[in-house]
DNA sequence: TAAATATTTAGACATTCGTTTAAATATTTA
DNA sequence: TAAATATTTAAACGAATGTCTAAATATTTA
């Protein structure tokens, strides 16, 4: 929870997700969409990963990065709560 | 954007969004559910306000905070992309 | 096996963040 | 008007964060 929501805070980092909405990506082309270093971009993508943001899979020399549901389930079922308050529809999350 | 981000981040502050969802309460009052100093309560609702999560409403010698849904509706809004890739019920937020 | 490529790990450093105590402001009550 | 109550503002400080360069690890290619 704590490490979903920080994952989340960064600007980068939610650069990261939405580019990873296009679909899974390997680091180096991660990288390539942002005037930062490579180890910066690779400590991001670790801070996604204990978020449970993303997935890593090791193809090759390469490591193909994806988003991960799980994450994102998480802070989903948190804003539940207020979205009920604010009489959101209800979400009827299918799993 | 990026100041309701942060907002939310603090688990704290996480905290106090979810204890006004049993309703609007003062300064004081939300001070008593945690073990910190009132200035550092105030510091919390301060960045809440800023980043659109709480109202706040001067009552006499009180201060009431209470839920604002313009944050919440930001925040629902960036998810939106995510809960589509996921293939979650599209939210169709009435507003 | 040596060189090239892809990515991470390590260490350093400035900035931001969360907390505290003390002081200031605003409102109500005696 | 003076004292009490509610809340914020200010200043200080240690801890956490994001970034960089340099070095290490892993894999592929020549």
């Amino acid at each position: 929870m704590e490490i979903t929501f920080k994952a989340i805070n960064d600007p980068t980092r939610r650069e990261i997700l939405v580019f990873l909405i296009g679909g899974a990506q390997n680091a180096g082309e991660i990288a390539k969409q942002f005037s930062m270093s490579k180890p910066s971009i690779s400590h991001h993508l670790d801070l996604l990963k204990q978020g449970n943001l993303i997935l890593a899979e090791k193809k090759g020399q390469y490591i193909i990065y994806s988003l991960n549901r799980s994450g994102f389930e998480l802070v989903h079922g948190w804003f539940q709560g207020f979205t009920q308050y604010f009489e959101f529809p209800k979400p009827k999350i299918r799993l």
